[in-house]
DNA sequence: AGGTCCGATGGAACCGGTTCCATCGAACGA
DNA sequence: TCGTTCGATGGAACCGGTTCCATCGGACCT
């Protein structure tokens, strides 16, 4: 394995300034940095990521805490952070609700430059204290003081409803996603606030975890309110709703109208039915790139961005 | 922030043998251990992950590789490894499908002490170049030479064909993979020889994303076909079938039956559906049991786990 | 009782980079 | 023409552990 002496041994130089051209620190001049270049790709050498971790004092390694796999909402998330953390010379470690546990999170901290706090269900303190011990970007949560981004999804579910009411739905359901969901409260008031404003009769059903099979499992309570229209938390919960009320032979959205993917919706002909549409990919690079601000420098902690989220169909 | 060096002054003794005294090397007397430990303890000290791996010459994190994380079958793979991995005092840093793409593997190679690749679709030639680079552990694909575990989904579909064609199905459906998935071919082939064995007529669709809206889409080829009963490679895929179907006013189980996920199933009351059950968890868990055993040198490269898969319905 | 062997411990080299500080030569100004 | 300054470079310390090798003292053997 090639090692940076054998580098500068064959440039012709010293370690000190072959590692100076192999970071563009500038202070080389520019004819001994081609050199250096070109000795590292003939040897195909590969810096020791323990020795320059070691030696600046940073790891170089992000970790994103996401409260659960099982949600698919969350996968765009970490693609879209990985894809940027890639282009900033990151890693990305993914980590499954370490804020609760006991001292997980500080022997994380420990390891990692930063943190991605994807939709934490814990206390704002909580999540505050661990914010503070790394730079750190809250992805679809806000919490006074902490940098954080989010799609504005309580808007886009306020229209939403808003919209279904203007079409003649007077009874109207939200049904509810995971307890502590920060998300889940800023739309619940929207939705109550959109439908209070158009004079319709709002049911809350929740709060129940963001799978396919709650979907299934909350179809009986939602028909027994009798509304006519059914907003949900999350495109699996609605999946879910779909395939059992279809199941019932209640035809959507004739008889009912559920928002959820715009995709699925279009590839089951199905007509008429408003959605939310979220980037979760856009969501996650823009997380990465506050990040990254934070952690040069370039940016104080408490920025908050709100990505606009179309409504469709 | 405490350095081994101090807790070696603590301790009233040298670096040399806190170290050994905190890795449990089993060389210092007992009380010294103790009164080292001790000390760490009081400081609050934690060893500096860099300095170890400079010094140790490994990394102490094992790569994760999938080929993607839209097919929710991946996300317990993912989490049962993590488990282990935690156990054994490793991190886990998730990569999407790096094989392919130019020099991402060996880049990776050199920060990761070993290798999981789970269900890489590449050529058999690239998949062991780069299990050659480190320890490796192949995950639902096996090739000759390579430690592998794999759930015996093969036997389980040719099962579950065999009992479709004994209820009377003699029109069967398989609906396949991705495209150069290995699992695909494995359960093409237990398909085909099962529905040969029954006499009934297979048509075999795909290849195609195991992904929700697939199965939608593949939904008229289906009925096309005049088949009874349908096998699809993946749940996902099993649920958007199950929901196009239903939409289009065909009855499951009556008209048609489809194996999925045994939950789902179980809560639309659906009777009568054999269904093959994979533990995601579990294949995690043995991959990374595996790749534990390969990096301490207690076990050769080529050992072959299959896991049983149960028909459940 | 003297020599040997072994367990416990300390000193120091080493892993592979980064970066402070010193040095050197050339260009520039007086 | 000589001194000053600045850009380019090299030497060496340093990051914080691990581990080889040497040392030392006590128990055991003859």
């Amino acid at each position: 394995m090639p090692d940076l002496s054998d580098v500068a041994a064959v440039a012709g130089v010293s370690k000190a300034t072959a590692s100076r051209a192999l970071n563009g620190s500038g202070l080389v001049a520019a004819e001994t940095a081609v050199r250096v270049v070109a000795a590292a790709a003939r040897l195909g050498y590969v810096p020791n990521r323990a020795a320059r971790e070691l030696a600046r004092g940073r790891t170089g390694i992000i970790a994103i805490v996401v409260p659960t796999l099982d949600n698919a909402f969350f996968t765009p998330i970490v693609a879209g952070a990985q894809a940027r953390a890639e282009e900033a010379g990151l890693q990305l470690t993914v980590a499954v609700h370490a804020l609760g546990s006991t001292g997980a999170a500080e022997r994380l901290a420990r390891q990692v430059d930063g943190f991605l706090l994807v939709a934490p269900r814990d206390s704002d303190t909580l999540v505050a204290a661990t914010g503070s011990t790394k730079p750190s970007v809250l992805v679809d949560r806000e919490i006074d003081g902490m940098t954080s981004v989010v799609a504005d999804t309580a808007t886009a579910f306020g229209t939403l409803t808003s919209r279904l009411a203007a079409e003649g739905h007077d009874r109207v359901v939200y049904v509810g996603g995971p307890a502590g969901s920060w998300q889940d409260r800023q739309r619940t008031a929207a939705v109550r606030d959109a439908a209070d404003r158009a004079g319709a009769q709002l049911t809350v059903l929740g709060p129940l975890p963001a799978t396919f099979a709650a979907g299934v499992e909350v179809t009986p309570a939602v028909l027994e309110t009798g509304a006519t229209a059914v907003v949900p938390y999350a495109t699996s919960i609605g999946l879910g709703l779909l395939l059992a009320l279809r199941s019932r032979g209640v035809e959507v959205p004739r008889d009912l109208v559920v928002s959820t993917e715009p995709a699925v919706i279009e590839a089951l002909g199905i007509e008429h039915t408003p959605a939310v549409d979220v980037d979760g990919e856009e969501l996650g690079r823009t997380a990465m790139d506050l990040l990254v601000q934070l952690l040069d420098g370039q940016d104080e902690a408490g920025r908050q961005v709100r990505l606009p989220v179309p409504v469709r169909g």
